[in-house]
DNA sequence: TATTGTTATACTCTATAACTATA
DNA sequence: TATAGTTATAGAGTATAACAATA
């Protein structure tokens, strides 16, 4: 029946919000105990993971207009956790290059995160978890795909 | 081994993560084409399936201090979509309730909701979307549980 | 002309604290 | 005293637009 079929998704959509809700909680407390939102977070993830990255790049990434990645990056390299670079073959660009102390942060705040995420998620079987990577992977793709 | 199964963890984090926004992208979007943020639907969607609620347990039930509770409803009554109304029997408490307006505005815009979570969902199957809601409510309620 | 990044500005949402009125 | 809601205020985060430097 199609009502049910609705029902049906609307359920999935309720309890994928709520796992999502509840494991962002933890993480977002967790970054925040570390002086970082996410955004800072996503920020250093990506350059203590990627390389250094061109200001504008990690906007498009992060999602995040060129203004307020000035904001965001000035903030890190206030701190200390990256430096802005100049590129040498195009002078307009700037990349944001992690330092050293940012690397070392990341290198002890990382693995913390991961094992947090870990523990989250120790209700599922890694059997269940290869099921549910492979439902939301599907899912996630595809709603890309339609690219509304 | 271990390092395995938290990268498994972290996989699962990521591939959530990016269905959940992926749908969310979608549905906020819908919200602000009707001139909704994604509170303000919260609180309307409330109203509209469980009736008229205080202030302070709107407040409680999506997370949200008493002033700005406020604002949020405000908000929505100054579109015409709730009104507030007096306890008579606790004169400090004061309902939101939803108005006419409200509920012919929810009439329209709820399945509207639904049916497209159901078009952004189409990718799984019944049974996929059955074991992805066992999967997702196992690992939710487990989080809850932990309530770090 | 187009692009990169910065500056200046404004807006939205939320929180906090002080307050009023009830209980 | 404690609670419900309001008011006033502040702050974080983001967007936009105008701008300077460079391509």
């Amino acid at each position: 029946m199609k009502s049910e079929d609705i029902k049906q998704s609307l359920k999935l959509y309720i309890v994928l919000s709520r796992a999502h809700k509840a494991i962002n909680e933890v993480t977002h407390q967790f970054f925040q105990n570390n002086g970082l939102n996410p955004t800072e977070f996503a920020v250093l993830e990506l350059l203590y993971h990627k390389g250094r990255q061109p200001l504008q790049q990690i906007g498009n990434k992060i999602l995040l207009a060129s203004g307020s990645i000035t904001y965001v990056i000035d903030k890190l390299e206030k701190r200390g956790y990256l430096s802005r670079v100049s590129c040498p073959s195009d002078r307009r660009v700037t990349y944001a290059e992690i330092t050293e102390a940012g690397s070392t942060f990341m290198d002890e705040l990382f693995p913390k995160h991961e094992q947090h995420l870990h523990e989250l998620m120790s209700a599922l079987t890694s059997e269940e978890k290869d099921e549910a990577i492979a439902l939301l992977k599907k899912l996630g793709l595809s709603i890309k795909d339609l690219s509304y």
